[in-house]
DNA sequence: GTCAGGTGCTTCGAATCTGAAGCACATGAC
DNA sequence: GTCATGTGCTTCAGATTCGAAGCACCTGAC
Protein backbone atom coordinates (compact mmCIF):
# COMPACT_ATOMS: atom_id res chain seq x y z
CA UNK A 1 0.00 0.00 0.00
CA UNK A 2 3.11 2.63 0.14
CA UNK A 3 3.78 3.46 -3.43
CA UNK A 4 0.17 3.61 -4.53
CA UNK A 5 -3.20 5.30 -3.42
CA UNK A 6 -5.19 3.62 -5.26
CA UNK A 7 -7.11 1.87 -2.38
CA UNK A 8 -6.77 -1.38 -4.26
CA UNK A 9 -4.95 -4.40 -2.40
CA UNK A 10 -1.61 -5.82 -3.87
CA UNK A 11 -4.22 -8.90 -5.55
CA UNK A 12 -6.50 -6.43 -6.90
CA UNK A 13 -4.21 -4.87 -9.02
CA UNK A 14 -2.02 -7.68 -10.30
CA UNK A 15 -5.80 -8.98 -11.33
CA UNK A 16 -6.39 -5.11 -12.90
CA UNK A 17 -3.63 -5.18 -14.48
CA UNK A 18 -2.93 -8.63 -15.89
CA UNK A 19 -6.44 -8.17 -17.47
CA UNK A 20 -5.80 -5.03 -19.06
CA UNK A 21 -2.65 -6.32 -20.59
CA UNK A 22 -3.61 -10.01 -21.70
CA UNK A 23 -7.06 -8.08 -23.28
CA UNK A 24 -4.71 -6.00 -24.96
CA UNK A 25 -1.77 -8.16 -26.13
CA UNK A 26 -4.85 -10.46 -27.29
CA UNK A 27 -6.73 -8.13 -29.23
CA UNK A 28 -3.72 -7.52 -31.25
CA UNK A 29 -2.61 -10.76 -31.98
CA UNK A 30 -6.06 -11.46 -33.10
CA UNK A 31 -6.14 -8.58 -35.03
CA UNK A 32 -3.21 -9.49 -37.24
CA UNK A 33 -4.50 -12.90 -37.77
CA UNK A 34 -7.58 -11.32 -39.23
CA UNK A 35 -6.22 -8.63 -41.13
CA UNK A 36 -3.66 -11.70 -42.73
CA UNK A 37 -6.18 -14.25 -43.18
CA UNK A 38 -9.53 -12.47 -44.40
CA UNK A 39 -8.93 -8.38 -44.32
CA UNK A 40 -11.05 -7.44 -41.18
CA UNK A 41 -10.37 -5.16 -38.73
CA UNK A 42 -11.32 -6.82 -34.91
CA UNK A 43 -14.64 -4.83 -35.04
CA UNK A 44 -15.70 -6.10 -38.24
CA UNK A 45 -15.09 -9.73 -36.86
CA UNK A 46 -17.45 -9.14 -33.64
CA UNK A 47 -19.95 -7.46 -35.54
CA UNK A 48 -20.24 -10.34 -38.33
CA UNK A 49 -19.66 -13.19 -35.65
CA UNK A 50 -22.33 -11.59 -33.75
CA UNK A 51 -24.90 -11.40 -36.96
CA UNK A 52 -23.87 -15.21 -37.64
CA UNK A 53 -23.72 -16.87 -34.71
CA UNK A 54 -25.92 -14.73 -32.22
CA UNK A 55 -29.02 -14.39 -33.73
CA UNK A 56 -31.46 -16.81 -35.86
CA UNK A 57 -32.24 -14.13 -38.52
CA UNK A 58 -28.65 -13.37 -39.41
CA UNK A 59 -29.82 -9.22 -38.38
CA UNK A 60 -29.50 -6.84 -35.50
CA UNK A 61 -30.45 -3.29 -35.17
CA UNK A 62 -27.83 -0.74 -35.28
CA UNK A 63 -27.92 0.07 -31.59
CA UNK A 64 -28.63 -3.07 -30.37
CA UNK A 65 -25.13 -3.97 -32.00
CA UNK A 66 -23.27 -0.97 -31.03
CA UNK A 67 -24.58 -2.03 -27.44
CA UNK A 68 -23.40 -5.99 -28.03
CA UNK A 69 -19.96 -4.71 -29.16
CA UNK A 70 -18.11 -2.08 -27.34
CA UNK A 71 -18.23 0.69 -29.42
CA UNK A 72 -19.39 4.39 -30.13
CA UNK A 73 -22.28 4.68 -32.41
CA UNK A 74 -21.00 6.74 -34.91
CA UNK A 75 -18.26 4.29 -35.47
CA UNK A 76 -20.36 1.34 -36.09
CA UNK A 77 -21.87 3.85 -38.50
CA UNK A 78 -18.59 3.90 -40.15
CA UNK A 79 -18.31 0.38 -40.04
CA UNK A 80 -20.95 -1.20 -41.45
CA UNK A 81 -20.06 1.58 -44.27
CA UNK A 82 -16.92 -0.63 -45.09
CA UNK A 83 -19.13 -3.68 -44.83
CA UNK A 84 -21.44 -3.37 -46.47
CA UNK A 85 -19.11 -1.88 -49.42
CA UNK A 86 -16.79 -4.70 -49.17
CA UNK A 87 -20.50 -6.89 -49.69
CA UNK A 88 -20.65 -8.67 -46.33
CA UNK A 89 -23.14 -7.08 -44.43
CA UNK A 90 -26.77 -5.34 -46.23
CA UNK A 91 -28.37 -2.61 -44.92
CA UNK A 92 -32.66 -1.66 -44.86
CA UNK A 93 -34.86 0.33 -43.01
CA UNK A 94 -36.54 -1.69 -39.86
CA UNK A 95 -39.73 -2.30 -40.68
CA UNK A 96 -40.63 -1.54 -37.15
CA UNK A 97 -39.51 1.62 -37.21
CA UNK A 98 -38.59 3.88 -39.71
CA UNK A 99 -35.84 5.58 -37.97
CA UNK A 100 -33.97 1.97 -37.80
CA UNK A 101 -31.66 0.46 -39.73
CA UNK A 102 -31.19 -3.48 -39.53
CA UNK A 103 -27.76 -5.05 -40.77
CA UNK A 104 -28.06 -8.30 -42.32
CA UNK A 105 -25.11 -10.36 -43.14
CA UNK A 106 -24.74 -11.57 -46.63
CA UNK A 107 -23.79 -15.10 -47.89
CA UNK A 108 -20.42 -13.74 -48.34
CA UNK A 109 -20.01 -12.35 -44.89
CA UNK A 110 -20.81 -15.81 -44.01
CA UNK A 111 -18.13 -17.47 -45.66
CA UNK A 112 -15.97 -14.41 -44.73
CA UNK A 113 -16.46 -15.71 -40.93
CA UNK A 114 -16.17 -19.20 -41.81
CA UNK A 115 -13.07 -18.83 -43.49
CA UNK A 116 -11.46 -16.88 -40.78
CA UNK A 117 -12.51 -18.42 -38.01
CA UNK A 118 -10.43 -21.42 -37.52
CA UNK A 119 -7.55 -19.39 -37.73
CA UNK A 120 -8.89 -17.13 -35.14
CA UNK A 121 -9.23 -19.78 -32.77
CA UNK A 122 -6.00 -21.10 -33.40
CA UNK A 123 -4.99 -17.87 -32.36
CA UNK A 124 -6.84 -17.75 -28.97
CA UNK A 125 -5.67 -21.24 -28.12
CA UNK A 126 -1.63 -20.31 -28.58
CA UNK A 127 -1.85 -17.05 -26.83
CA UNK A 128 -4.25 -17.08 -24.31
CA UNK A 129 -5.37 -21.08 -23.56
CA UNK A 130 -1.89 -22.12 -23.92
CA UNK A 131 -0.83 -21.57 -20.30
CA UNK A 132 -4.18 -22.44 -18.82
CA UNK A 133 -5.87 -26.33 -18.39
CA UNK A 134 -9.00 -26.85 -18.92
CA UNK A 135 -10.52 -25.89 -15.72
CA UNK A 136 -8.31 -22.99 -15.48
CA UNK A 137 -10.41 -21.51 -18.78
CA UNK A 138 -13.80 -22.64 -17.11
CA UNK A 139 -12.70 -20.98 -13.47
CA UNK A 140 -11.91 -17.80 -16.18
CA UNK A 141 -15.52 -17.94 -17.70
CA UNK A 142 -17.02 -18.31 -14.71
CA UNK A 143 -15.15 -15.48 -13.15
CA UNK A 144 -15.43 -12.91 -15.73
CA UNK A 145 -18.88 -13.76 -16.76
CA UNK A 146 -20.78 -12.45 -13.77
CA UNK A 147 -18.28 -9.03 -14.36
CA UNK A 148 -19.30 -8.27 -18.01
CA UNK A 149 -23.23 -8.94 -16.18
CA UNK A 150 -22.73 -6.59 -13.84
CA UNK A 151 -20.96 -4.07 -16.50
CA UNK A 152 -23.70 -3.98 -18.60
CA UNK A 153 -26.46 -3.41 -16.53
CA UNK A 154 -24.95 -0.40 -14.42
CA UNK A 155 -24.30 2.58 -16.48
CA UNK A 156 -26.39 3.32 -19.95
CA UNK A 157 -23.70 2.66 -21.72
CA UNK A 158 -23.37 3.53 -25.53
CA UNK A 159 -26.96 5.42 -25.21
CA UNK A 160 -25.65 8.49 -23.16
CA UNK A 161 -28.20 10.80 -21.86
CA UNK A 162 -28.65 13.29 -24.08
CA UNK A 163 -27.14 16.62 -22.71
CA UNK A 164 -30.13 19.23 -21.60
CA UNK A 165 -30.99 21.77 -24.81
CA UNK B 1 -19.52 -27.23 -31.34
CA UNK B 2 -22.57 -27.31 -34.00
CA UNK B 3 -22.63 -23.23 -35.04
CA UNK B 4 -18.35 -22.61 -34.89
CA UNK B 5 -15.44 -23.94 -36.71
CA UNK B 6 -13.42 -22.13 -34.59
CA UNK B 7 -11.59 -25.30 -32.60
CA UNK B 8 -12.89 -23.61 -29.26
CA UNK B 9 -14.58 -25.17 -26.48
CA UNK B 10 -17.81 -23.99 -25.12
CA UNK B 11 -15.61 -23.24 -21.76
CA UNK B 12 -13.04 -21.44 -23.95
CA UNK B 13 -15.21 -19.80 -25.82
CA UNK B 14 -17.19 -17.90 -22.83
CA UNK B 15 -13.79 -17.13 -21.48
CA UNK B 16 -12.55 -15.39 -24.38
CA UNK B 17 -15.68 -13.26 -25.03
CA UNK B 18 -15.86 -12.51 -21.19
CA UNK B 19 -12.49 -11.18 -20.95
CA UNK B 20 -12.40 -9.20 -24.35
CA UNK B 21 -16.17 -7.37 -23.05
CA UNK B 22 -14.78 -7.07 -20.28
CA UNK B 23 -11.40 -5.38 -20.59
CA UNK B 24 -13.28 -3.25 -23.48
CA UNK B 25 -16.07 -2.24 -20.98
CA UNK B 26 -13.87 -1.27 -18.22
CA UNK B 27 -11.38 1.01 -20.47
CA UNK B 28 -14.41 2.50 -21.67
CA UNK B 29 -15.21 3.35 -17.99
CA UNK B 30 -11.35 4.14 -17.12
CA UNK B 31 -11.08 6.38 -19.83
CA UNK B 32 -14.42 8.42 -19.04
CA UNK B 33 -12.66 8.77 -15.34
CA UNK B 34 -9.58 9.79 -16.27
CA UNK B 35 -10.66 12.25 -18.65
CA UNK B 36 -12.71 13.85 -15.91
CA UNK B 37 -10.67 13.91 -13.52
CA UNK B 38 -7.49 14.34 -14.83
CA UNK B 39 -7.92 15.17 -18.63
CA UNK B 40 -6.00 11.98 -19.36
CA UNK B 41 -6.51 9.30 -21.69
CA UNK B 42 -6.07 5.96 -20.74
CA UNK B 43 -2.67 5.62 -22.85
CA UNK B 44 -1.33 8.81 -21.11
CA UNK B 45 -2.12 7.25 -17.86
CA UNK B 46 -0.69 4.36 -18.02
CA UNK B 47 2.74 5.58 -19.68
CA UNK B 48 2.54 8.13 -16.40
CA UNK B 49 1.63 5.64 -13.94
CA UNK B 50 4.32 3.68 -15.57
CA UNK B 51 7.23 6.38 -14.73
CA UNK B 52 5.94 6.95 -11.20
CA UNK B 53 5.64 3.24 -10.15
CA UNK B 54 7.56 1.50 -12.19
CA UNK B 55 11.02 2.50 -11.42
CA UNK B 56 12.94 3.94 -8.86
CA UNK B 57 13.88 7.15 -11.46
CA UNK B 58 11.39 7.87 -12.90
CA UNK B 59 12.46 7.52 -16.33
CA UNK B 60 12.49 4.63 -18.99
CA UNK B 61 13.45 4.48 -22.15
CA UNK B 62 11.09 5.11 -25.11
CA UNK B 63 11.08 1.57 -26.37
CA UNK B 64 10.47 -0.10 -22.74
CA UNK B 65 7.62 2.33 -22.84
CA UNK B 66 6.36 1.13 -25.58
CA UNK B 67 6.41 -2.41 -24.82
CA UNK B 68 5.49 -2.37 -21.07
CA UNK B 69 2.20 -0.53 -22.90
CA UNK B 70 0.95 -2.19 -25.10
CA UNK B 71 1.64 0.42 -28.07
CA UNK B 72 3.19 1.33 -31.23
CA UNK B 73 5.98 3.47 -31.64
CA UNK B 74 4.51 5.81 -33.55
CA UNK B 75 2.01 6.16 -31.26
CA UNK B 76 4.58 6.26 -28.26
CA UNK B 77 6.44 9.54 -29.68
CA UNK B 78 3.14 11.01 -30.39
CA UNK B 79 1.76 10.86 -26.80
CA UNK B 80 4.90 11.35 -25.11
CA UNK B 81 4.40 14.81 -27.27
CA UNK B 82 1.57 15.93 -25.77
CA UNK B 83 2.55 15.01 -22.65
CA UNK B 84 5.69 17.15 -22.76
CA UNK B 85 3.63 20.03 -24.56
CA UNK B 86 1.51 19.47 -20.76
CA UNK B 87 4.75 19.07 -18.67
CA UNK B 88 3.90 15.64 -17.09
CA UNK B 89 6.96 14.56 -18.73
CA UNK B 90 10.40 15.45 -20.41
CA UNK B 91 12.42 13.61 -22.52
CA UNK B 92 16.09 13.91 -23.08
CA UNK B 93 18.76 12.09 -24.91
CA UNK B 94 20.01 8.73 -23.29
CA UNK B 95 23.08 9.04 -21.87
CA UNK B 96 24.69 5.67 -22.96
CA UNK B 97 22.87 5.82 -25.82
CA UNK B 98 22.77 8.77 -28.41
CA UNK B 99 19.65 7.41 -30.51
CA UNK B 100 17.75 6.79 -27.71
CA UNK B 101 15.17 8.97 -25.59
CA UNK B 102 14.65 8.98 -21.96
CA UNK B 103 11.50 9.57 -20.78
CA UNK B 104 10.95 11.08 -17.20
CA UNK B 105 8.04 12.20 -15.16
CA UNK B 106 7.97 15.73 -13.96
CA UNK B 107 6.63 16.71 -10.67
CA UNK B 108 3.34 17.84 -12.21
CA UNK B 109 3.21 14.64 -13.58
CA UNK B 110 3.29 12.82 -10.28
CA UNK B 111 0.46 15.28 -9.00
CA UNK B 112 -1.41 14.51 -11.76
CA UNK B 113 -1.40 10.79 -11.11
CA UNK B 114 -1.54 11.66 -7.33
CA UNK B 115 -4.93 13.09 -8.28
CA UNK B 116 -6.06 10.99 -10.33
CA UNK B 117 -5.84 7.99 -8.74
CA UNK B 118 -8.51 7.05 -6.29
CA UNK B 119 -11.21 8.05 -8.41
CA UNK B 120 -9.73 5.13 -10.65
CA UNK B 121 -9.10 2.98 -8.02
CA UNK B 122 -12.80 3.70 -7.25
CA UNK B 123 -14.11 3.04 -10.87
CA UNK B 124 -11.96 -0.47 -11.06
CA UNK B 125 -13.22 -2.00 -7.60
CA UNK B 126 -16.98 -0.60 -8.33
CA UNK B 127 -16.97 -1.81 -12.35
CA UNK B 128 -14.38 -5.01 -11.82
CA UNK B 129 -14.39 -5.95 -8.32
CA UNK B 130 -17.77 -5.77 -7.14
CA UNK B 131 -18.94 -8.95 -8.09
CA UNK B 132 -15.62 -10.32 -6.91
CA UNK B 133 -14.70 -11.82 -3.44
CA UNK B 134 -11.10 -11.51 -2.51
CA UNK B 135 -10.37 -14.82 -2.88
CA UNK B 136 -11.54 -14.18 -7.11
CA UNK B 137 -9.59 -11.70 -7.15
CA UNK B 138 -6.54 -13.46 -6.44
CA UNK B 139 -7.46 -16.54 -8.25
CA UNK B 140 -7.75 -13.65 -11.26
CA UNK B 141 -4.35 -12.56 -10.63
CA UNK B 142 -2.77 -15.97 -10.82
CA UNK B 143 -4.80 -17.22 -13.75
CA UNK B 144 -3.76 -13.94 -16.10
CA UNK B 145 -0.22 -13.46 -14.93
CA UNK B 146 1.10 -16.32 -16.71
CA UNK B 147 -0.85 -15.47 -19.58
CA UNK B 148 0.96 -12.65 -19.89
CA UNK B 149 4.23 -13.60 -19.48
CA UNK B 150 3.40 -16.23 -21.85
CA UNK B 151 2.28 -13.83 -24.25
CA UNK B 152 4.94 -11.31 -23.99
CA UNK B 153 7.97 -13.80 -24.28
CA UNK B 154 6.34 -15.29 -27.49
CA UNK B 155 6.33 -13.49 -30.21
CA UNK B 156 8.57 -9.93 -31.08
CA UNK B 157 6.37 -7.30 -29.75
CA UNK B 158 6.49 -3.81 -30.86
CA UNK B 159 9.78 -4.52 -32.40
CA UNK B 160 8.85 -6.10 -35.36
CA UNK B 161 11.63 -7.10 -37.65
CA UNK B 162 12.81 -5.36 -40.32
CA UNK B 163 11.76 -6.00 -43.47
CA UNK B 164 14.04 -6.79 -46.49
CA UNK B 165 15.58 -3.61 -48.40
C1' DG C 1 39.72 2.94 -40.04
C1' DT C 2 35.44 1.71 -42.78
C1' DC C 3 31.69 -0.65 -44.17
C1' DA C 4 27.29 -3.36 -43.63
C1' DG C 5 23.65 -4.23 -41.10
C1' DG C 6 20.95 -3.48 -36.84
C1' DT C 7 18.45 -0.48 -33.61
C1' DG C 8 15.97 3.89 -31.56
C1' DC C 9 13.12 7.24 -32.55
C1' DT C 10 10.55 10.42 -35.48
C1' DT C 11 7.99 11.83 -39.54
C1' DC C 12 4.56 11.04 -42.85
C1' DG C 13 0.17 9.72 -44.85
C1' DA C 14 -3.78 7.19 -44.55
C1' DA C 15 -7.18 4.84 -41.83
C1' DT C 16 -9.97 4.76 -37.93
C1' DC C 17 -12.34 6.39 -33.86
C1' DT C 18 -14.94 9.57 -31.05
C1' DG C 19 -18.36 13.08 -29.20
C1' DA C 20 -21.28 16.68 -30.58
C1' DA C 21 -24.56 18.31 -33.58
C1' DG C 22 -28.09 17.41 -36.97
C1' DC C 23 -31.98 15.14 -39.19
C1' DA C 24 -35.94 12.18 -39.36
C1' DC C 25 -39.25 9.55 -37.28
C1' DA C 26 -41.84 7.95 -32.93
C1' DT C 27 -44.50 8.55 -28.88
C1' DG C 28 -47.45 10.54 -25.66
C1' DA C 29 -49.96 14.63 -23.76
C1' DC C 30 -53.28 17.63 -24.82
C1' DG D 1 -54.86 17.04 -35.00
C1' DT D 2 -50.27 19.52 -32.95
C1' DC D 3 -46.70 20.04 -30.08
C1' DA D 4 -42.78 18.73 -27.05
C1' DT D 5 -39.74 15.43 -26.17
C1' DG D 6 -37.21 11.10 -26.91
C1' DT D 7 -34.75 7.88 -29.91
C1' DG D 8 -32.04 5.88 -34.18
C1' DC D 9 -28.77 6.83 -37.12
C1' DT D 10 -25.62 9.71 -39.79
C1' DT D 11 -22.55 13.58 -40.62
C1' DC D 12 -18.87 16.35 -39.30
C1' DA D 13 -14.48 17.97 -37.48
C1' DG D 14 -10.87 16.81 -34.86
C1' DA D 15 -8.01 13.53 -32.34
C1' DT D 16 -5.69 9.24 -32.26
C1' DT D 17 -3.85 5.28 -34.26
C1' DC D 18 -0.83 2.47 -37.15
C1' DG D 19 2.77 0.86 -40.53
C1' DA D 20 6.21 2.23 -43.67
C1' DA D 21 9.90 5.02 -44.63
C1' DG D 22 13.59 7.98 -43.11
C1' DC D 23 17.46 9.52 -40.30
C1' DA D 24 21.01 9.07 -36.95
C1' DC D 25 23.76 6.32 -34.31
C1' DC D 26 25.75 1.89 -32.75
C1' DT D 27 28.10 -2.56 -33.29
C1' DG D 28 30.83 -6.03 -35.12
C1' DA D 29 33.62 -7.83 -39.03
C1' DC D 30 37.31 -6.95 -41.64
Amino acid sequence: MATNSSGLDAAQLRAYFALMDVAGLLKHGVEQQLRDAGDLSYVQFQLLARLALNSTTGSERMTDLADGVVYSRSGLTYQAGLLEKAGLVSRAPSVEDDRGVTVSITDAGRERIATVLPGHGEVIRQQLFEPLSAADAETLADLLSPVRDHMRSAPPRSAAPRKKR
